[in-house]
RNA sequence: GCUGGCGUGGCUCAACGGUAGAGCAGCUGACUUGUAAUCAGCAGGUUGUAGGUUCGAUUCCUAUCGCCAGCUCCA
């Protein structure tokens, strides 16, 4: 375990020398170029640069081949430490160095790497000695794109040069290589290729279900139904539309007005909702309500509409419409704990059966937020605590929290690596002020529910496309849209296959049947690239024994069998929702 | 929204200043086939859209829409 975090380490003081080569290199390529920074990252390392020339992709070779030059060289990185004074001397000119030196704190040194004579750079290190050292690593550059300077959108745009750089040719070509199979199980294209979802050019951001998706959308809802009303949950639906008072009295005209897309009616202003928390409150004031009932789970599978600006778009990862998993759950304030602790218990729950790995997140107070101190941090602290109580591994996201309380998220990882914020559970003090919630309490008083909202896919579309990439559009038989192909040799054995296909259909099995005029190899090769889990193939021997032949993913292959025994087979595979 | 790249028949791609070509899928016919592509024929595109340059544009330029990567933002 010790030799691994070593490893690690060299890994990354090796990527970080190699982009002081890669600005070594832009500099001497394109000497009006201005350096900002460039870290290490987990496939290799950026810079990014200030250039009035945009970098092509045809330029990445030549920088490519003036690194090595570089390297060969076997020129010296050489630390020195300056005083604030000098170091803006040096870096006269350049104003993204300058502000990064006038912000280093008083008491830390700074310091300076050359490499070679000719060519410095602030940073803190640590490097390489010499570039020798770099000699057999492996890099690649692979993309130029636009980064924010210090990542804040009214800053200038910058150019960041990304590479992939391991410690090896081997390992790079590995990681290569990972990419591209990635590449195949991009849900974008298996769910073109299984007919799952489609978006069009007249919608950008609004998907569309076709047949074989909405298969698998509708199997998640009667999963997450199931598994909701067992927790206690009941469930609800709110109008799509409602009311610009309403948003005025949540809060969401004022903190979320520029994302919700809105119409008049008659000489109302209506916004469509971007969330269900309002439409939900709603239904809570409907009836006054008693401790007693205390906690009330109310779920709702609402669908919401956002503005995302059109750069932010991208399959169903990020949509501009989706269906949230919704629930609220109004409850007094000593059940916070166990209500939290409910719902992380849910999402665990649901993320093993399909098979994913996730990380949590807490995210505090953001600078746009409504509420006062005391609840933010009592709102905080709970859930905190809930997930110490629970012995949860997590990352402290400060700021990042919903407008109206700090949140849980749960991340799950896309095919290339990226990771992406499905479940999330927030805290909510604010709305139950905002629109005066109350319950009787047993002192016969009014009191003040507190909120959770939640989601555990998160939304389903977001759900569906990690779902797509995790199995590779191979789902788990309990969720394939097309459970068992049957396959006919010649057309002697169609109505066999047809009695067998009744049969399959009687048991809620879904079933077709391939009596195209084509050759049992043409339709198995067809039913494979499908990633159809079961095939039955039949012919005259299968017809004279009254059984079946199957194929099975993992190149199961039976002959002789039973249909009565394969459907029990079947039926137990669905039951036990077998990953 | 920003930076860069890309838009050719349902899909995957070719042609790149001289009025678009292939494979797969589709349709028709023949073959009745035993575990990942049977053969033959037919049909299908005013090259995202709108302008411009040119004798001539899919190819060059501008705008616009959409897609992709990243940034920002987010379920």
């Amino acid at each position: 375990m010790e030799k691994k975090i070593d490893k690690n380490e060299k890994i990354k003081i090796f990527r970080h020398s190699l982009a002081h080569v890669l600005a070594k290199a832009i500099m001497s390529l394109y000497p009006k170029t201005k350096l900002t920074i460039g870290p290490a990252i987990d496939d290799g390392f950026y810079y990014d640069i200030d250039l009035e020339r945009s970098i092509q992709p045809e330029d990445f070779t030549t920088i490519e081949k003036k690194m090595k030059e570089i390297i060969n060289k076997g020129e010296e990185f050489k630390r020195e430490v300056v005083s604030r004074e000098k170091a803006l001397e040096i870096f006269k000119g350049n104003e993204f160095k300058e502000e990064l030196i006038r912000e280093l704190p008083e008491n830390e040194e700074i310091s300076l790497y050359y490499l070679g004579d000719d060519f410095v750079d602030l940073c803190r290190g640590p490097h390489v000695n010499t570039t020798r050292e770099l000699q057999n690593t492996a890099y690649k550059i692979h993309a130029v794109n636009g980064a924010y300077w210090r990542g804040n959108e009214k800053n200038k745009m910058l150019q960041r040069v990304y590479a992939y750089a391991f410690a090896d040719k081997k390992q790079l070509a590995e990681h290569i290589a990972m990419l591209e199979e990635a590449k195949k199980r991009d849900h974008r294209k298996l769910g073109k290729e299984l007919g799952l979802f489609m978006i069009s050019p007249e919608g950008p951001g609004f998907p569309f279900y076709l047949p074989n998706g909405m298969i698998i959308r509708n199997l998640l809802i009667d999963y997450w139904r199931e598994i909701h009303t067992k927790a206690g949950y009941v469930e609800i639906s709110t109008p799509i539309m409602l009311s610009q008072h309403l948003w005025q009295t949540s809060g969401h005209w004022d903190h979320y007005k520029n994302n919700m897309y809105t119409t008049k009616i008659d000489d109302t202003l209506f916004a469509i909702k971007p969330m269900n928390c309002p439409g939900g409150i709603l239904v809570y004031k409907n009836s006054p309500h008693s401790y007693r009932d205390l906690p009330m789970r109310v779920g709702e599978l609402g669908l919401v509409h956002r503005h995302e600006k059109s750069g932010e778009l991208g399959g169903l990862l990020r949509v501009r419409c989706f269906t949230q998993d919704d629930a609220h759950i109004f409850m007094t304030p000593s059940q916070i704990k166990d209500e939290i602790k409910g719902v992380v218990k849910l999402i665990d729950d649901v993320y093993s059966l399909f098979g994913f790995t996730y990380s949590v997140e807490l995210s505090t107070r953001p600078e746009n937020s409504m509420g006062s101190d005391e609840d933010w941090e009592l709102a905080t602290d709970a859930l905190k605590s809930a997930l110490d109580d629970l012995n949860l591994d997590y990352v402290i996201n400060e700021g990042d929290g919903a407008f109206y309380g700090p949140k849980i998220d749960f991340h799950l990882h896309d095919a290339i690596g990226r990771t992406w914020q499905c479940g999330t559970i927030q805290l909510d003090f604010q709305l139950p002020l905002r629109f005066e919630l109350e319950y009787t309490g047993e002192d016969g008083a009014k009191h003040r529910p507190i909120m959770i909202h939640r989601v555990v896919y998160g939304s389903i579309e977001r759900f569906m496309g990690i779902l797509i990439e995790h199995f590779a559009g191979a789902f788990p038989l309990w969720l394939a849209p097309e459970q068992v192909r049957i396959l006919p040799i010649t057309d002697r054995a169609n109505e066999y296959a047809n009695k067998i296909l009744e049969e399959l259909k009687r048991n809620n099995i879904r079933a077709t049947v391939d009596s195209r005029n084509e050759k049992i190899g043409y339709k198995i090769r067809e039913a494979v690239s499908f990633k159809l889990p079961y095939q039955i193939i039949v012919g005259d021997e299968e017809i004279a024994n009254q059984t079946i032949s199957i194929r099975g993913r993992g190149n199961e292959n039976k002959s002789g069998l039973k249909l009565s025994e394969f459907v029990e087979r079947l039926q137990n595979e669905i039951k036990t929702k077998k990953i």
